[in-house]
RNA sequence: GCCGAUAUAGCUCAGUGGUAGAGCAACGGUUUUGUAAACCGUAGGUCGUCAGUUCGAAUCUGACUAUCGGCUCCA
């Protein structure tokens, strides 16, 4: 069977290399090492992702995926997913297999389970299957659905409705099918899928099940619900842990859990789902956030105003809120008029504009609220501060003229990049483009995305784009920003919106004496408070900044001869604007020590007789320990300067 | 809203049909302390709500409410 004919692949440095007809990517991997071999995973293949074992063909661009390569997890977590679906059907032999595809960090399995309910202890059950059937070593293969409409009644015989209704979507698609085969050689299982795969299952080292919860067949509510597992894998069990302790990490930063030890934020039983009550502690920190949004605002040459919290039907008549947002918005009637409990500030803002007439000379015109909108959010997805029900925006809208356009995007950009600085925190943006159900003229998207990402260009900000991804009234570049353990949040998002100033009909008068429509930036940077203080919370683990504490220092004296000199010093910081607090409790310095550790105060001074003696304070700071003794008037002078700088 | 789980003291949690418990916090007292927990005591609960089963329910059943994991990732 040797044959002499040989094909030339391009490899991933660009060099070409022979290697016999019919070589598949194994032989390719040993053509270069041995070494290779062990650790190779997969192929990308002309930019697709292969099997390993793909039989490569004359002038393929070639790249051996190793499990260096993060590519390599999609082989991996895919196949983890394949065997999870295999042992879930050997337990319960009437379950269904509907989907199991590659997620971030993990992957999932559908299955229709009609005898039994999953539980949390079925898991580990199930885990056991799978060890089995990884110990079995089992090969995956990888064959062509020639006869579709035999597959189909085979599908359909085995009661494998979801496996069925997938092939007679993708039958033109050259479909295929793999078979888990035993070491005999004998088929044990087989699903509908377009791969890639791993060549046997005891290339998966450790994996883990996470949780069982429901979805629905195509993520349609009306159609069958399923039942969910959600796993990882990964090559090691060093890597399984370090996944597994940074999903602890991520618990003990939850902002719920963090919010009741902390004495942050509360909710009632009494006010309903998704409605917040603002501790003190949690309310300062919002307040720093406000003032510092109002003062860079104002600066900017941002007007703020305020609007009510409901307003007549007409209004959202108008808006097209009434007719497009319906089912979020809360209603009330008095005096039989209808009102609406605002979803969103812009008609008021719009209102405000129209108000007047407006020249040219005037824009930009650029609005700023505070505003509180309440949203119907259906009872299963409120989360903590994150998804509520009530909350405020730091909403803004700009009203300018086609020429201003992108000068105000960049000024929004660069307001962006001050506040999210100014806490220290990283963030990365996105394009999204005209979607496919849009209104406006294609010249009017046209103009608008290309200001848009003009305006990043200019303003040097890499972004990425999603093609069809913005609001139907016009393109939108989003904020994502990064947290201390790298997981990324809805920030800021700045729309361009056709809509409103056409429903409104708004206007100015140009230099020439026409009648104009003002292009309308929405804009909001925190987003909401309260998402924005449950990122803070999350990204600081609690410990906030200085600027942002509720308690920035507190006075400890060691025993009660040490109140006096406590107390002068403890007034003095109050004098200057420092938030200090004075423990004056009968406990021990270890004791108040702890607690204000623990309530992760930035600052504590310790005040015992050498303190009093040389006139000094002492100073320990959270986390870092005693930084020994300094004169107060140094110390303050630290403590404001670092205050003034937001300590980033 | 849907699928599933959970609900016991301010917090974290034990208690599976027979008199409601612990630790921390709170409160009172003693202790006067040197860089992450001094000691003793006191008080605190219609066991989420409402109904049912039972001689008897925190415990079993049902409804409701709230919370938690998901319902976006597509062979």
């Amino acid at each position: 069977m040797q044959t002499k004919t040989t094909i030339s692949v391009i490899l991933k440095d660009g060099s070409k290399r022979e290697i016999p007809e019919g070589s598949s990517g194994i032989d390719l991997a040993k053509s270069i090492s041995n070494s290779l071999v062990k650790k190779s995973v997969g192929l990308v293949l002309n930019d697709e992702l292969k099997d390993i074992t793909t039989i490569l063909k004359d002038s393929d661009k070639v790249e051996i995926i190793t499990q260096n390569d993060p590519r390599s997890y999609e082989f991996l977590r895919h196949s983890t997913a394949h065997v999870l679906a295999e042992a879930v059907q050997n337990l319960f032999k009437d379950a269904k297999i509907a989907i199991g595809p590659v997620i971030e960090d993990g992957f999932y399995y559908d299955f229709e389970i009609p005898s039994h309910t999953l539980t949390p202890d079925d898991l580990m059950k199930i885990e056991k299957e799978m060890q089995r059937l990884i110990d079995e070593e089992q090969q995956f293969i990888r064959v062509n659905i020639n006869d579709t409409d035999k597959q189909l009644s085979d599908f359909k015989t085995q009661g494998e409705k979801f496996k069925a209704e997938l092939l007679e979507q993708y039958k033109n698609e050259s479909p295929t099918l793999y078979i888990l085969e035993d070491r005999s050689g004998k088929p044990v299982w087989n699903d509908f899928c377009r791969g890639p795969h791993l060549t046997n299952t005891k290339q998966i080292k450790a994996f883990k099940l996470l949780s069982v919860s429901g979805a629905y067949w195509r993520a349609d509510e009306t159609k069958e619900s399923l039942q969910r597992i959600y796993g990882t894998s990964w090559w090691s069990k060093e890597e399984l842990d370090t996944h597994l302790q940074k999903l602890e990490e991520a618990e003990k930063r939850d902002h719920r859990k963090l919010g009741r030890q902390m004495d942050l934020f509360s909710m009632h039983d009494e006010t309903g789902p998704g409605l917040i009550l603002w501790h003190p502690s949690l309310a300062y920190v919002r307040k720093q956030m406000e003032d510092y949004w109002k003062d860079l605002h104002e600066k900017k040459g941002y007007e703020i105003v305020y609007s009510p919290h409901i307003a007549k039907t007409d209004l959202w008549d108008i808006s097209g809120h009434n007719e497009f947002y319906r089912e979020n918005m809360f209603y009330m009637t008095v005096d039989e008029q209808d009102y609406v409990l605002k979803p969103m500030n812009c008609p008021f803002h719009v209102l405000i504009f129209k108000s007047k007439r407006h020249s040219y000379r005037e824009l930009p015109i650029r609005m700023a609220e505070l505003g509180t909108v309440y949203r119907y959010e259906r009872s299963g997805v409120m989360h903590g501060l994150a998804r509520v029900r009530g909350f405020t925006q730091d909403d803004a809208h700009i009203f300018c003229r086609r020429d201003q356009y992108v000068e105000e995007i960049k000024g929004v950009i660069q307001l962006i990049d001050i506040i999210y600085k100014g806490f220290g925190l990283n963030y990365f943006a996105e394009l999204s483009t005209k979607p496919k159900d849009a209104i406006g003229t294609k010249e009017i998207w046209d103009f608008a995305e290309a200001g848009l990402e003009q305006a990043l260009k200019e303003y040097g900000l890499d972004y990425k784009i999603n093609p069809e991804d913005g609001a139907f009234y016009g393109p939108k570049i989003d904020f994502k920003l990064k947290d201390a353990i790298g997981r990324v949040w809805q920030g800021a998002t700045v729309q361009l919106d056709f809509n409103l100033p056409n429903r409104f009909d708004l206007k100015y008068t140009e230099k020439d004496g026409s009648q104009q429509q003002p292009v309308m930036i929405h804009r909001a940077i925190y987003g909401s408070l309260e998402r924005f203080a449950a990122l803070l919370i999350e990204h600081f683990a609690g410990s906030f900044l200085l600027w942002l504490s509720y308690k920035q220092v507190i006075v400890m004296p060691i025993a009660d001869r040490h109140l006096e000199y406590s107390e002068k010093i403890y007034n003095l910081l109050k004098e200057n604007n420092i938030k200090a607090v004075f423990d004056q409790r009968a406990e021990s310095i270890n004791a108040k020590i702890r607690d204000a550790e623990l309530e992760k105060i930035p600052y504590m001074i310790i005040i015992g007789d050498k303190e009093i003696a040389d006139n000094v304070i002492s100073v320990r700071a959270k986390k870092k320990g005693n930084l020994g003794t300094l004169q107060t008037n140094i110390f303050i002078e630290q403590i404001l300067k670092e205050i003034k700088e937001k300590g980033i």
